[in-house]
DNA sequence: GTCTATACAGTGATAGAC
DNA sequence: GTCTATCACTGTATAGAC
């Protein structure tokens, strides 16, 4: 029976060539060579290669963002959790991805590195929209651990927190750096998540910018930002 | 006298082109339509694609670390700088493009923000290589700031400052970022540095490791970050 | 429905005439 | 220095076999 995983074959031979070589990087021909399937495969599956990237992503994005839910669930469910502890929430499901240096992890981990530094338009729409799942639902708990910011600064921050995130896993993947190689340990969380709590915990700026009664008018849009 | 500047109008051409459509989304023939030569002319002048990014990079660059580099003088030359004062040198020049909405500045951020993003590998050379002027002094001035930090901790804290910085860049040139886009007023650097500054004051982590003399052995690997 | 073979326009790159 | 012609290769499209 030909074709009964033929999909299956060309997503993870595609996830493979991703990682180690980037979106741009990758022709089809290798893919398919790669996966055992002719060329036209790709096209009768997907119809086109931002497709088949956009059904790399979303094989394990839902999965990951599923997991950093649960654990932004568990927290909230035993009380207060501290912005240390959502942070963890957010980072730890992607970042302890760098560990499983044997199994997938390390496959989606290099992927996902490489896919966010592509600056083609089916990644920005991809990871805004799996991004709108997870993005308020943090926004809401880090606010909740400084209440004197507004939500336009919670979303700022978040972004810084992202862009730390982001930067790191790119990193990860870049070979002659070896400070940042050094840092990849299992101990490199932690010090990003000491590192953004105290930055995050740095006073409001909105203090000493004039006495209004409301400076910061509350803005209803969601995140919306790169993240995954 | 044909060919006088051929040179500079293809690398202002591809700057420009570049900035709105990425590296790879850009195409040779785009770029010497635009400037009104050959196609051939890109391969005698430049020999490659990757050799045209790479002068159309350098061609701002310098300038802009020597910018960060003079900040850095003048700050040093007045006494022992504040943490932010030195990420204000840091980050200032190039954040400041932003504001230039009408002049070069803001292509060359725009190209700055795309070319961060390429993955490939002419991209991280040259950051890596520009990055190493002006890389080794301010790690030494961060470090003095914060005299309990060892080497690798402030290589690592200087990786996310980048990472914000970075993310920060690119997003200025995404669509669809209502939120982001509000933050990218002249006040964003300054919760930038705010946010940093916190981040950066935070404990190091090697006090609770072990109580061993020399926890944290010095590192001579300068930082080789991504940096511009 | 699933897959294959083949063809097409566009890409970066090169050789050689002027 | 500049141009034309041409190369191998890319993503994509389609006709047709099973």
């Amino acid at each position: 029976m030909p074709g009964i995983d033929t999909k299956d074959r060309i997503v993870s031979a595609a996830e493979r060539l991703f990682a180690e070589r980037g979106f741009a990087g990758t022709s089809l021909r290798t893919v398919t060579t790669k996966a055992g399937v002719n060329l036209a495969a790709i096209h009768y599956h997907f119809g086109t290669k931002d497709a088949l990237l956009r059904a790399v992503f979303e094989r394990r994005i839902g999965p990951l963002n599923a997991q950093r839910l649960e654990r932004l669930d568990r927290l909230e469910a035993e009380g207060s959790p501290t912005l240390e502890a959502v942070l963890e929430a957010f980072l730890s499901p992607i970042m302890t991805l760098k560990r499983d240096l044997e199994g997938e992890g390390l496959v989606w981990s290099r992927f996902i590195g490489r896919v966010y530094s592509e600056p083609i338009e089916v990644v920005e729409t991809m990871i805004r929209e799996q991004f709108e799942v997870v993005g308020q639902r943090f926004v809401t708990a880090f606010g909740r651990c400084q209440p004197d910011l507004s939500e336009l600064e919670v979303v700022e921050r978040l972004q810084f927190i992202i862009g730390v995130m982001s930067h790191s896993l790119i990193d990860l993947n870049r070979i002659g750096l070896p400070a940042a190689q050094q840092g990849a340990g299992p101990e490199t969380l932690q010090h990003m998540i000491a590192f953004l709590a105290a930055g995050f915990r740095a006073p409001s700026a909105a203090k000493n910018s004039h006495s209004d009664a409301n400076p910061q008018p509350n803005l209803p849009q969601p995140p919306q930002a790169r993240a995954s």
